[in-house]
DNA sequence: AGACCTCCTTATCGGTGATAAGGAGAATTT
DNA sequence: AAATTCTCCTTATCACCGATAAGGAGGTCT
């Protein structure tokens, strides 16, 4: 039986938990798929393409296939953030894998109804589009940081903090002992700021 | 006369522009000090350390050398940003040199102090170092899609938007056009948002 | 004079992404 | 049925990478 395109980027998904994406080889890649590592670019352009289609595949197992927007943006708004995340974070280095991907065109209907939610509660186009891009740009910025951080984490971090006294109040931050809720605090930061100075609550205009 | 360890640094900044990270090699670098590799790993651990000490550097040319906060939190704390995200632009992958870069133990004083100028606008501790990390992680996501898409500036983005009414409204931001002005957007909900639900105006308390 | 220290050299290791050329077998055409 | 084409893989090889080992030349200190 022939190598399936999506078998491979499956195993490679796999494999990326294994390894991370450093130790991520099209040599190593070819070994667990039974195969010599030539034969990969039979199915891939390069290594690239894989990451591409690693990445898409991430994100698809993930979010739920029709992200209709609700009634209340700020609600699918911080929803979708929550779980492009949590695709991200479910792979080693997903962050990384990511990068550098840029949405097809085929992917620009869905964003298109996004914008037109935000613009029946009072977005314009420019500042609805510029807001779904600030919060795909901190997930993205968070997430890198989070798992580049993940895995050196090896000694506590900062273990004398006598000298910096509000730091040490603000410590479970520094140390990054609760990231899903600050996440979420940055996350609020810029759905406030959107309120604030863009959109108006739906279902209750003002 | 013998080769500098600041020198090394210099020259890797100037090849980084020339070749971009991917083709940053110690054989490379070496090449262009007039010197074999191996001779580099006299003055530096490994790569990473010498990637460390670039982005160290890098932030070092741009940002002023004292960064006293003054009275107004959200006029110095979007200044920082702006100051940050000129650091990384000025080099060619600036963001992913610094990538995976941690604040040593001799920067905790700085953010202390900023720390606690956020609190004399009434935030928390907490509140302060979260906004802080928001607004850094903000940053560095955008920036590194910022110069993923400036090293694949080639034909342009999206030509026809015609079945996309609001994206095509939109489109400046679509085809990164305004990136400054766009950055600046998102810095401003960041920071509306934490007026909103932390702080106070500073000379003006409400 | 001898020992050390600094900074570099040559040689080499095990790895990487990628390409060229070709071969075996199934499918399709003649 | 024979010939051809297409699919999917192989072996061999390229140029390059980060890193280490071992040693050598030249200055400095004892």
């Amino acid at each position: 039986m022939a190598l399936q395109r999506d078998q491979v980027v499956r195993t490679a998904l796999k494999l990326l938990n294994e390894v991370g994406i450093d130790g991520l080889s099209t040599r190593r890649l070819a070994a667990e798929l039974g195969v010599q590592s030539p034969a990969l670019y039979w199915h891939f352009k390069n290594k690239r393409e894989l990451l591409d289609l690693m990445a898409e595949q991430m994100q698809a197992e993930v979010l739920p296939p029709d992200r209709r927007p609700t009634d209340d943006w700020s609600v699918w708004l911080a929803a979708d953030a929550r779980a492009k995340r949590q695709a991200l974070l479910a792979y080693r280095d997903g962050a990384r894998v990511h990068h550098g991907t840029v949405p097809t065109a085929s992917e620009l209907p869905a964003i298109e109804s996004q914008v037109r939610a935000l613009c029946d509660s009072g977005f314009t186009p420019l500042d609805a589009l510029r807001l779904m891009l600030a919060v795909e740009r901190y997930l993205m910025g968070w997430v890198t940081e989070e798992q580049a951080w993940l895995q050196n984490a090896q000694e506590p971090l900062y273990p004398d903090l006598d000298d910096v006294p509000l730091l040490k109040e603000a410590a479970q931050v520094l140390r990054m002992e609760d990231r899903d809720a600050d996440f979420e605090h940055g996350l609020m930061l810029l759905i406030e700021g959107a309120k604030t100075t863009c959109g108006r609550a739906s279902g209750a205009p003002d």
